[in-house]
DNA sequence: CGAGGGGTTGATGGGTTTCAATGGACGTGG
DNA sequence: CCACGTCCATTGAAACCCATCAACCCCTCG
């Protein structure tokens, strides 16, 4: 059974058998850290790509006045960006919000990577304006979204890529992420959160308790988000 | 003189006169542009990729409620992303702010500069993680600062930005966006943005009128966004 | 000269933050 | 096995920042 990290590539582009093997090579020996771990700091000069297997991470940045804004969330099968490696800083650190397992694929292998697998190549690619797209999402979010619908949106945006890695129980899926983390990632604050978690659940929407989200009314849940999916690209391209 | 596309990548690498050529070569031909045309809508094919020569241009969404969020500037020298091609649609639309010359280089001529020329490849790949840290830069500001801060903090950016092209002379540069379109970008409405800006006015930090920004005093400006450039990846990392 | 787009200012209301307090869940050590 | 500390979830009350509504001005352009 193939690991997250290619499940996920898969998703993105058709990859033939040696290209598994070559990433799954690549993967082979991941790294267990614990919760609250920095991988990577703002500041530090990057080092190889990494690539979560299991567990949580999320990139953040610290304002001057000390609080945190989260800008993106790992989850298993996400990795941080190819070409890392070119900056001479980075401008965001990395966490883990739970234990994990991460690989990691020095910048040379991956330099192999992207050119001798063609599919490899395509895939990561998409992935990564996949992640942008992401980005382009919760900047909307924050914009224009009231904070009912931010959480809802997110939690509807979660819920696709798990989904996409096989990670989604039914209506039910893991999201070990406490309250706190969750209102550093849609620019509110805890208390708030939990209010608009309330709503969601009087409404009848969907619950989030001990780690673990279920959708009660997928409908009224998108509704409510106004979430369309396309920014995930997980339609492939058809040859013109 | 090298024209504004080639003057920005030779900021993220040190690129041959060859090199410099074939980019030349490739935005040779722009096409002109009136103000408030979409270059491509959301849920289009993507064609080629474009490449603003001069004028400015936004990437937006627009919600289900109508209202528009714009996600990033483009200007002088700015492109949109160099693997737009693989995407069955676009997940956002891009429009001129103003009248614009565009170049566009197709999917195959961009994978020959990619291929053939190892600096251009580099300084689009610096290009594009730039991109991701102004995304993310964004997500930053608008979870949590302040409306000025925010304000204070898009404008040092496009400072800076434009002064790496050239187009900033000593405390002055052009900024030819309405508040409408400066409350779209910050998730604040027209209203707030006028009184922002007048509050930065007597401050005494910077003014925006008829279409061009003067910064006042430069230290107050930045300290009230607390603005930190290492997101541009203006410094070329050293061979380690 | 009228229409339309953009800039400016005032008054009002509401969504969120802030401050504060309580209780539950869990792990650790006595 | 229980006491204790820590982290997190939850709820209430009050303050505030910003959105909303509305009016008026200026400028440009057909």
């Amino acid at each position: 059974m193939a690991n997250r990290f290619v499940r996920k590539l898969s998703g993105f582009s058709k990859l033939t058998p040696v290209e598994i093997a070559a990433l799954e090579r690549e993967t082979a020996h991941p790294r267990k850290f614990a919760a609250r771990q920095d991988l990577i700091r703002e500041g530090d000069r990057p080092g190889p790509v990494f690539v979560v297997l299991d567990g949580w991470a999320f990139r953040y940045k610290i304002l001057p006045s000390g609080t945190r804004q989260i800008t993106a969330f790992l989850m298993p099968g996400d990795a941080c960006d190819l070409h890392i490696g070119m900056l001479a800083e980075m401008d965001h650190s990395i966490q883990t919000a739970t234990q994990a397992r991460v690989a990691t694929i020095a910048r040379a292998d991956m330099d192999r990577l992207l050119n001798d697998h063609r599919g490899i190549a395509q895939a990561m690619y998409v992935s990564q304006l996949t992640d942008e797209g992401t980005l382009r999402a919760w900047i909307t979010s924050m914009g224009r979204r009231t904070s009912i619908e931010r959480v809802a949106h997110l939690i509807c945006e979660l819920y696709a890529r798990a989904h996409g890695i096989g990670l989604v129980d039914d209506t039910e899926f893991s999201l070990p992420l406490s309250q706190i983390i969750l209102a550093d990632a849609l620019g509110m604050t805890p208390v708030h959160i939990n209010r608009v978690l309330k709503e969601l659940r009087l409404a009848g929407a969907m619950t989030l308790s001990r780690g673990s989200v279920l959708i009660l009314d997928p409908g009224k849940l998108v509704q409510i988000a106004g979430f369309d999916e396309n920014y995930l690209h997980r339609r492939l391209r058809e040859p013109s």
